[in-house]
DNA sequence: AAAGTTCTGTTGTTTTTACAACAAGTGGGG
DNA sequence: CCCCACTTGTTGTAAAAACAACAGAACTTT
């Protein structure tokens, strides 16, 4: 375990947690590192909901399919992040998601039912811990606000141009590179993939933005 | 204060809380109470964001406005239910919506980053406070995250088919009553009312639903 | 380098929505 | 009881999206 220590001082729940103590921690969430291939499911929709996740290397994302099979994509998850955490504090028996890894990645897990209830042995981390998840829960509320924003728009082109515009503000450039190709951009908007295609051109056309792939430029 | 000690206990985030401590606490908290009427605004897009709100009695929409004017309504609050906690624990300077009293309504007021600090005086309360608000946190994500699943469906009907199949869930009865008008329930959805309407129409007319009003029975 | 796979863009058709305008129904206050 | 404000339902039209099918580009694998 000690060979991450430095990437776990990144972790947003970890912050304010001294060094010394991190093994102790570990020890009694029960940290377990696992790696993953490439297109493997970290959980399945259904798996019980007391473990977090935290997404040491690779990418994820968080998806859910409806009963027509269509996949939707509700959050992409990249290293240092957690994930599974809303559902075990939220006191849910099972998770009503599934986590991809979309490459080979690494992720240390822990009980989260056992950061909520200060254990036996008082450790004095527990209260930490759970100060820090609240500010990442409540943060992770506010970015689903931001995707509502988005999605709340009528007409694609509309869900593209906010959407676009986060990304802008957030790079804080007028040029910046979004994490999703075509499909996964579709699936995250709740649009049609070769619709919001022949809109983007018409946008590029209308001398809004360009593109090329991944790359973005508001005009 | 003492008249609502009684109501105090339903609220969430007051649960594990010695009666005894009440009073101390609310000190603590600079807990205030304020009366609104119908249609004034509780807080103004923009407002800092270091008040709690528990709606005491009444009703409150949640509200955020885009730049045509077209007003979206983000969530109802009902009694006993927080607001702007969210804002405070994410550590946002000001808040990024309104809150509108939709009846004659009570509030009582609490400095949440002095809940979230815990102060000199060593009140034993913050932690409980604490992990109290960290579950109503995760379920609010969790409401977010269920009405994405309706507004991601592509179809009108399919929006409004997700959110009844879950009213009816809610109520544990195919029949039930809906918080929401036309309007209220359109803007929910982020739909055209007329255009929505005519869609509950149509149902009714395939015989998928019944409905007068705010009364639904699915069949 | 070739073959295969995945990704992206394009186009035409069908379906659905947004919008606007109006009619009918409902409920409260004078 | 009537008037008025508000809510809900209806219809037609114009605009937009979903869908399907395909072509070409880019990336992988062998």
């Amino acid at each position: 375990m000690k060979k991450n220590f430095a990437q776990l001082e990144k972790v947003a729940i970890f912050s304010g947690i001294d060094h010394d103590d991190m093994d102790s921690m570990l020890t009694c969430l029960q940290g377990k590192v696992v790696s993953y291939k490439k297109g493997s499911t970290i959980f399945f929709e259904g798996d019980p909901a007391n473990l977090v996740g935290v997404l040491l290397s690779g990418k994820a994302h968080i998806i859910k399919e409806d009963y027509y099979g269509n996949r939707n994509l509700v959050a992409e998850v990249s290293p240092c992040e957690l994930f599974g955490e809303v559902f075990a504090c939220a006191n849910l028996d099972s998770i009503p998601v599934s986590v991809i890894a979309m490459e080979k990645s690494e992720v240390l897990f822990m009980d989260c039912k056992r950061i909520l209830t200060t254990c036996a042995n008082g450790c004095k981390f527990h209260n930490r811990l759970i100060s820090n998840l609240l500010q990442i829960v409540a943060r992770k509320t506010l970015i689903l606000n931001q995707k509502i924003d988005f999605i709340s728009k009528r007409s694609t082109q509309e869900k593209l141009m906010s959407y676009l515009l986060s990304q802008a503000k957030q790079a804080n450039s007028s040029e910046f590179v979004i994490p999703f190709n075509r499909q996964e951009l579709a699936d995250f908007l709740y649009v049609e993939r070769s619709a919001m295609s022949a809109q983007l051109s018409r946008m590029r056309q209308e001398g809004l933005i360009e593109y090329d792939r991944n790359w973005f430029k508001l005009l």
